[in-house]
DNA sequence: ACCACCATGACAGTCGGTTCCACAGCCCCC
DNA sequence: GGGGGCTGTGGAACCGACTGTCATGGTGGT
């Protein structure tokens, strides 16, 4: 084992210790180890149904041992959202700099949203959270702090002196939220309609906004003539 | 006790459950009473270091009765959110039949917004939620039952059948993300300042659109020559 | 080969939440 | 006025989630 080939090369000495690590890597592979089986338990017999001790004895470790990879059990469904979350900040990073925040948001959505598509867990992890309320409490308290560290990603794009917290945690809080809708949505729809759900999810958000370029200023008068459809 | 009032006159049989009920007002008061010990204790003490016989040994009953009043400890952190809730879904039946989405949306943030900050007790339920993360999840997994109802009210709204699921749950989405924002940030300003913290969030608003008329259409040019403040 | 370390597992303990039972007041009908 | 049901309540036993401690065993380093 150690494949030498671990580039002996470069140093890599000043950033990031960089190393692969033999070690951590068996770690990394129980813990998706526990993962797979928590998941597919979830699936089988449900959230509340499945006790920490199956999921322990499915993955082959001791109830101990998963309290040492899993803070909680809750923490497994958790688990799923950090990875979209890198996968949203770093997507927001990525944008051109001189992008309008609404720029950002729309490339986001898009990329992170095709990109979970292809993810085959994501389905059924959302479909447990879907189905039990447990699950989703867990999930949406991780939400809460990706949320953070969204806001974080939109308030390092502002050139000038952050403006301020208020409008990195609002284009956050936006942005999430327009994922929630459009991550549910797909779950009623077929798998691979992703961009689909996205696009729709777009043109309904131009149509709250069509009747109101006023939000900031005035109140303006509605032109629900044609109204939706 | 027992005022012999008990209305013998009108032949209540049939169908009695008409009106305030002297004794379910009795289960009101000692459920507010449970309530009130469980706040005062969460923030002295904290929420996580608050344990359930305290709460009920505080507030004078048996650890048995206390969830035969709340199903749980996350409940008491949800009983504020109710009320919340149906003002919201008041607030929006109550906006006139040919106003926007848009300008339902903002009256109703700016009245329940208003309303709430006069509750007393919204600050320190926000205040512990804000600083216990157990307290929190509690409280986002109430909104999410709020976030379905209020898209039923955006959906009553709608007077051609309504469109779909997506357009209400996603206004709704978006009404729920905006009261989050506002009332973190109303936490940090002074308790009066809640219409300073809703204008300043709908300006926020507006910034976000501003450079995005397009965003259901097609892809703009941004214009962050003067970009924000 | 030895030692130091770290992951693991067995136990016991706390706390949230549920279930079952037993007791006290109340109301109604006999 | 006294049983019988209904309800609200407390008590105690239970289960599952989670934590702290300790002893063991495998691995890496020297």
């Amino acid at each position: 084992m150690t494949v030498g080939s671990t580039a002996p090369r470069r140093e890599t000495r000043l950033l990031r210790p960089a190393r692969p690590t033999l070690q951590s890597r068996k770690q990394q592979f129980v813990r998706d180890a526990i993962w797979d089986a928590a998941i597919d338990l979830f699936s089988e017999k449900g959230f509340d149904e499945t006790t920490v001790d199956d999921i322990a004895d499915a993955a082959g470790v001791s109830r101990r041992s998963f309290f040492r990879y899993f803070s909680s059990k809750s923490d497994l469904m958790a688990h799923g959202i950090v990875s979209y979350g890198t996968a949203v900040t770093d997507a927001i990073a990525a944008c051109p700099k001189n992008a309008t925040p609404a720029e950002v948001f729309r490339t986001t959505v898009r990329e992170v949203a095709g990109h979970q598509a292809t993810q085959p867990r994501t389905r059924k992890i959302m479909q447990i959270a879907a189905k039990y309320p447990a699950a989703r409490e867990a999930q949406l308290s991780r939400v809460a702090e990706v949320q953070d560290h969204v806001a974080e990603a939109f308030a390092r794009r502002s050139p000038k002196g952050s403006p301020n917290d208020l409008t990195a945690h609002l284009f956050a809080s936006l942005t999430l939220s327009v994922f929630g809708v459009t991550f549910r949505a797909w779950l009623e729809s077929s798998p691979q309609d992703m961009s689909i759900t996205v696009e729709r999810v777009f043109a309904t958000l131009g149509l709250f906004l069509a009747g109101d370029g006023e939000l900031a200023t005035g109140s303006g008068r509605r032109a629900n003539k044609k109204s939706k459809r």
